[in-house]
DNA sequence: CCGGAATGATTTAGGCTTAAAGCATCTTGC
DNA sequence: GCAAGATGCTTTAAGCCTAAATCATTCCGG
């Protein structure tokens, strides 16, 4: 997410904008009672609801994935976007398709090009056309690349157990469940989109 | 989000990589079995839980986040981070120090100035210094960018409302519940980042 | 008052990200 | 065979994003 997060409400605080890292997130969460013309419906059915809930997604995972890039530069001197590829082809016993790897990682085909270059420079990763269709590239890991991943693997671990260490297993367990229903939720409201057509349609 | 996504379970289909926007992802979800040098622990508490959890976080949220980006782009040619900046001007009714901005969206002080100079360009915002600090800078909603906020953020409203109706209002609230409680849990595990002092310390 | 430190914004260099265009290769229908 | 289209990747232009350096201003202790 190269995160971006809407709507939030907070006023003011003219004269003293700091101290915004300890109480002013407190507030931050109403959504307010203005009613920019979302009219709620007659039976009830929220209108709210789901925005709140989407802006809650969105500050929390935002929260979560800044301190991840952050401490991924501070002490392993890495970017989350190469971290996230090595992950992926640590699970992919026989090398990934540039094309899996872009959609796995739910980036375009461009980025996925430019994060390998980076990891063939850093010697982490191998490129090589397959062998039965040469439009395609696969991926795979370096020994050197598989160390260094397994390294930060467990650091990353560590970070998002000590993140998430204030809610009980059961509540963190009910939470992914909620959020595989909001996936599929959201995924069947996606059409798929067209990549593109050259000329006419 | 300048979404990213780590480390999700997919292996293989390599003769044929389409069709991942159909049922490729109905296996993507479970984290395997690899038990790279994780250790459960005597007691049994959750190691793999939190990351479960982390990993279906980020993939809803950058799954709704780049349709939202994408068909803002498509229906009013605007971006996502514009979008987010009007978002807390049309809350704060007299305007916001750039600081504040900043916090708000948690994004850097640099980045806030860029995405301020393309509103300035386009008549949404004005920016003006502070009458009892020179070193401020408060940016406004102008009328023009209002009405454009407003007409965006209903479409906007009901793409999100679209994008979670596979929830009921129930489902809907407990997790809004547990992503606050989760904020909680995260934000007071990250120490507050020193900004970076010039010489010494 | 004055100098050092803190604060707020901007600039800079580097990296990620996208959409769209372009190139190479494969597939398909005939 | 072969042309038309589909597919896979790369390139390009533009924009977002960060950390660090820099500049201007304010604050504070003396």
């Amino acid at each position: 997410m190269s995160g971006s997060v809407a709507a939030r409400i907070c006023v003011g605080l003219r004269n003293r904008a700091d101290d915004a890292r300890g109480d002013a997130w407190a507030g931050v969460w109403d959504l307010g009672e203005e009613d920019r013309g979302a009219p709620v419906e007659a039976e009830g059915r929220d209108t709210r609801t789901a925005v709140r809930a989407w802006l809650r997604l969105l500050t929390c995972t935002t929260l979560i994935e800044n301190e991840i890039r952050s401490r991924l530069r501070e002490q392993f001197d890495f970017t989350l976007p190469r971290f996230d590829l090595l992950a992926q082809l640590d699970k992919a016993e026989d090398g990934l398709v540039l094309g899996e790897a872009s959609k796995l990682l739910m980036v375009s085909a461009g980025n996925v090009t430019a994060v390998v270059e980076k990891l063939l420079a850093s010697g982490y990763i191998t490129r090589q056309p397959s062998p039965t269709d040469r439009r395609v590239q696969i991926i795979r890991l370096t020994h050197a690349g598989r160390a260094a991943f397994r390294t930060m693997a467990e650091a990353h671990h560590g970070w998002v157990e000590e993140l998430f260490a204030g809610l009980s297993d059961d509540e963190t367990t009910t939470l992914t469940d909620s959020l595989a229903r909001l996936k599929r939720s959201a995924q069947s409201r996606i059409e798929p989109r067209e990549p593109s057509r050259r000329r006419g349609a």
